[in-house]
RNA sequence: GCCCCUGUAGCUCAGUGGACAGAGCAGGAGCCUUCUAAGCUCUUGGUCGGGGGUUCGAAUCCCUCCGGGGGCGCCA
């Protein structure tokens, strides 16, 4: 509310000075109305001056001080002022942080959503791993900014849908079958061989055990060249139960799980490189058929159908975004590791080939993410199927460590994640230090109930009394949540609402410090407890979009 | 060689066009008979990788060079 009020007073004031000759008019001035980072320049300011002023032709303090004597009032305000350059500097008054309160206090976590369904219909699809291993933590990675993404589009007022989608068709999962086969012959006595372009990893020997001892018996029944269908079917379920289970864990759930072997059987793949031939993007050299992606910017021309008359990893990919449009999606976005950023032009030149959009489907790239151990760092080889799993991450450091730890960085910078680090109970640990605040809300509450103190209804309630500049702090932080938020999921920058939540959490502590809430003073105490519901409902808002726990006690 | 990400305080990272560049940790000095000290206060510390340019204004945009990571298959 505020800035947009602010942006309109000022704009005004613009037309008004330029009516009453007290400026040469500027015309349409595009400035924005912004938190002004160092706080003694108030809590709202806006750039209109210098931005106006080459067309105004005055110096940009002049044409603030023309836009101040123009400016229409505006509510909850306290003061206006030109400084440095020529800014103007808006500073709210506490009539403001009372509406603040109110509305924290009265609306819980959900205080400040958008309203459901006003905005994008969107669909994020993220983590699918192929079915063929565990989850490593370059996944989690994934699928935590995927998670925490998508439920700040939800709080945004997005209509948001999680999808998991999984090869489980193609050469991987042949040759994920043949290694698994080789384990459990090996499991069962026989000589067999892993093959050389197989998986390795020590969790298929597991595996293998495991499926010789539920399937030995029926496997040993059937000639070898039948074996292969049983040890797949098995494999994929193997992999699929690990990675729900490791997903669970994570509390990374998914509205829909989209499976590629049925877009072939309902003959997806072929309609898509049928319509893309209709369009004539597609040509046949080499004995494979191509698809002319360089006329969509791509840097080469990329091959659909091999020389062998089987489908690229590409076909089936354009088939499925198809179907996403097809959905009726007005916005897709997807969440990949690094090592698929190089794939990004050519989906894009087949979305646009298709007739749709490009720019309606969104890829955003996660950086590596390296595992440290105190410092030394976690020797890691997918090759050789040597990882540490995301599940053992979640196991050994807990689930709300694990998703902080992933979510705060930018998902551009490359995350060193120290298991130990994020461990340590201590100041070391944000996790903690934000999940306090909320239990140190929770023990306020008990401490108060316990005193037979209680806040009552919120009209009778002084507000005014909250002067100490600590419990002003924790309101202005109160006020910042749905720009956080709206920000956050705007730019897709999910670690935001981490950062946010320390400011919040930071402002709360200082209160707890300084200001003590069941006092001598009935009247105090009650305004109090009004301004630590406040909190209550930020910090849960914070947590749940986290999708981090919300303790009693610590 | 080409493409992507990145280079900001000792360390881990925010900040991507605005006013003297921020946080946490680490280092130094304080605050618990009082609602949880997993907290709070003060303090030390930076040529924003280097150099050009655009702009009233650049850590932020453009060019170039240097360092680190990743990717460049009729593999996914």
């Amino acid at each position: 509310m505020f800035p947009s009020a602010i942006h309109e007073a000022v704009a005004a004031a613009l037309r008004s000075a330029a009516a009453a000759g007290d400026l040469p008019d500027p015309g349409e001035v595009a400035f924005v109305v912004e938190r002004p980072r160092d706080r003694s320049h108030g809590d709202w300011a806006a750039n209109a001056a210098l931005v106006a002023a080459r067309a105004a032709r005055r110096s940009p303090r002049e044409v603030a001080e023309a836009v101040v004597r123009h400016l229409p009032p505006i509510a909850h305000l306290e003061r206006v002022e030109v400084a440095g350059p020529g800014f103007i500097n808006f500073t709210l008054a506490p009539s403001w942080y009372a509406v603040v309160l109110a509305r924290a206090a009265r609306g819980g976590a959900d205080h400040a959503r958008a309203p459901a369904g006003s905005r994008e219909r969107v669909q994020v699809e993220f983590v699918s791993s192929n079915p063929n291993g565990p989850l490593h933590i370059g996944h989690g990675r994934g699928g935590v900014v995927g998670d925490v993404l998508s439920r700040l589009l939800d709080y945004a007022g997005h209509r948001v849908e999680r999808e998991y989608y999984y090869n489980d068709a193609g050469a991987q999962m042949g040759r994920f079958a043949a290694s698994l086969e080789a384990r459990c012959r090996r499991a069962l006595g026989e000589e067999a061989a892993v093959p050389e372009d197989g998986y390795h990893g020590a969790y298929l020997e597991a595996w293998g055990r495991e499926l010789a001892e539920e399937m030995g018996g029926t496997l040993r029944s059937l000639p070898a060249a039948e074996w292969e269908p049983v040890v797949l079917r098995w494999g994929l379920a193997r992999a699929m139960q690990d990675i729900e289970e490791t997903l669970a864990l994570a509390r990374i759930p998914f509205d829909a799980w989209f499976s590629e072997a049925d877009l072939h059987r309902r003959g997806e793949v072929e309609e898509a490189i049928g319509l893309l031939e209709a369009n004539g993007h597609v040509y046949r050299a080499e004995g494979a058929l191509w698809f002319r992606s360089t006329d969509f910017g791509d840097e080469k021309d990329r091959v659909l159908v091999t020389g062998d008359g089987r489908y690229t990893y590409l076909a089936p990919d354009v088939a499925y975004h198809l179907d996403k449009f097809r959905r009726g999606f007005d916005r897709l976005i997807n969440i990949w590791g690094a090592d698929h950023h190089g794939y990004v032009p050519r989906l894009k030149a087949a979305v646009a080939a298709l007739g749709f959009d490009p720019d309606r489907l969104e890829l955003i790239i996660t950086q590596m993410v390296n595992l440290f151990r105190s410092g030394e760092p976690v020797r890691m080889s997918t090759r050789a199927g040597e990882f540490v799993t995301f599940r053992r991450v979640i196991e050994e450091v807990g689930a709300d460590a694990a998703r902080y730890y992933l979510v705060a960085v930018s998902p551009d910078t490359t995350l060193n994640f120290d298991l130990e680090e994020a461990k340590r109970r201590s100041m070391e640990n944000p996790v903690y230090y934000l999940q306090y605040a909320y239990a140190r809300v929770r023990s306020l509450q008990g401490f108060a109930a316990a005193q037979g103190v209680e806040r009552g209804p919120l009209e009778e309630a002084d507000l005014s009394l909250l002067r100490d500049p600590a419990e002003v702090e924790v309101l202005k932080q109160a006020d910042r949540l749905g720009e956080e938020v709206a920000e956050a999921a705007a730019r897709r920058a999910p670690h935001r609402i981490a950062a946010y939540g320390q400011d919040f959490a930071a402002a709360f502590h200082k209160f707890y410090t300084d200001c003590r809430v069941v006092t001598e003073d009935p009247a105090l105490s009650r305004a109090r407890l009004w301004l630590v519901a406040a909190a209550e409902s930020v910090l849960l808002a914070v947590l749940g979009l986290l999708g981090i726990s919300a303790p009693e006690h610590m």
